[in-house]
DNA sequence: CGGTTCATTGATTCGCGTCAATGCAGGTGG
DNA sequence: CCACCTGCATTGACGCGAATCAATGAACCG
């Protein structure tokens, strides 16, 4: 299992410009992210701290256990955090999409591997550097807590899903959370895309490939969606696919 | 669904008497609790805004889509917080036991519902009054953010049981979690209490009623366990329970 | 162009859910 | 004290939804 390594010296320098050319004062998910906390000047402690990254699609981040050194940011591309089991059984926890925060659980290790879902960009932070700026901003603490709230929140809808939904339940519910997060970031609603395979969503959802694949060939068949490409699906009946995701 | 009320008035003034008899200084939870995060005269910033109260079995503490007016601290007794679907479906977010605090999720409205499982005693502090406090004592931020963290973190290991776990591995999970959670609180390990019904340990596990009663049967079979009553569990093979729970 | 990964579909299996019956403990009222 | 009820736990018989096993085809790629 290949470790995340930073890209190579020529290239990594590269992004490192990038990152003194477009500041975070210019950051483009600045608003929705954490760092929206800190106002005006106060914006520089964070920049002095971070490193902005590229991460090529399919690569391990960090893994359950690591040292936790390091927060993320992510500006684009999607990443998905999972646990996995002795035997191979794989849990997928999350999906982070730009402007979404890694670590909020903020311990000496991480409770979970991450790797790239695609092509991507994040803000690195070190984690004890982040944590001492709490001191001087407690705005920020403020806001982690508050993100923290919500992804608890998130955690117990996704409980109820995979305790008690039907694989039609949980396929609609997870394309109306993809629809909601991509409305909130500003992305198109029409058409929605999913960077992740159907094994990814499987394992987030609970299910096995084939089951979210027939999944999804049923809920065409009803004219919910329209799947163009496996990697997008069409919204054709918001209301139908509410119905279909059971409420709760 | 009767909402949660204050004990009948006699009844109540009699618990706020008591609340001031044993004040914050002497709680038998304060150090496990976010309490802990005040130290000495601090405290009484804390007693002046709690009150402590009885809740007798079954009650609705509050429900989800309520005005979150308030958080609580347990001081005895079990709480199952849950989720509804329109149709009945249920699932159990997590079980609350004394020094756990409810309410991490600060959002105008709670997320989930809360019943006592058991007569109980809890803390209650007015959700703003608490809030105010954080500017005063940094701490209790913080100290509510790393809470919130392994809130998080038991969240993921619950989602890997409902998402690729079986009936056994959960059952065997469920016992090990409440297993370290009393040893956490200086409970008796040899045996373990469980306050809670076959029907709510379903509702936790993703499974219905029977599949729990016959998982029981199962590990009593296989010698991991014995259960003297319901609501008692010994451990009699730890190493095997670990064996079954599956690892992850 | 063979090799790999991914998505889809069909046939079959199986773990857990559903339905149903029994027994026990606790509470209530006659 | 006993008859009755209610809630809970357990067990058995049966069915179903999703997993497993297997095959095919498309896209991509060194």
């Amino acid at each position: 299992m290949a470790r995340f390594d930073l890209l190579p010296q020529a290239h990594s320098s590269g992004t490192n410009q990038a990152a003194r050319l477009i500041p975070c004062a210019a950051c483009n998910v600045r608003e929705l992210s954490i760092c929206d906390a800190l106002r005006g000047p106060e914006i520089d402690r964070i920049a002095e701290i971070v490193s902005r990254i590229s991460i090529p699609a399919g690569r391990t981040v960090f893994q359950e256990g690591d040292e936790a050194d390091y927060v993320y940011n992510i500006i684009s591309g999607a990443l998905r955090l999972f646990k996995l089991m002795p035997d191979g059984r794989r849990q997928i926890t999350g999906f982070l999409f730009p402007s979404d925060f890694v670590g909020i659980a903020l311990k000496a290790r991480y409770a979970y591997s991450a790797e790239s879902v695609c092509d991507m960009i994040v803000c690195r932070f070190p984690r004890h550097k982040l944590e001492a700026l709490f001191a001087d901003f407690p705005a920020l603490e403020t806001r982690l807590l508050e993100t923290a709230g919500n992804e608890l929140i998130a955690a117990q809808d996704q409980m109820l899903l995979l305790g008690r939904k039907t694989a039609a339940e949980r396929l609609a519910s997870f394309i109306l959370r993809l629809l909601e997060r991509a409305s909130a970031r500003g992305a198109k609603t029409e058409a929605i895309e999913l960077p992740m395979t159907r094994t990814d969503m499987g394992d987030y959802l609970g299910l096995t490939v084939e089951t979210v694949s027939r999944t999804f060939t049923k809920l065409r068949q009803n004219g919910l969606i329209a799947t163009p490409n496996p990697h997008e699906v069409e919204i054709l009946d918001p209301g139908g696919l509410e119905r279909m995701a059971g409420g709760g």
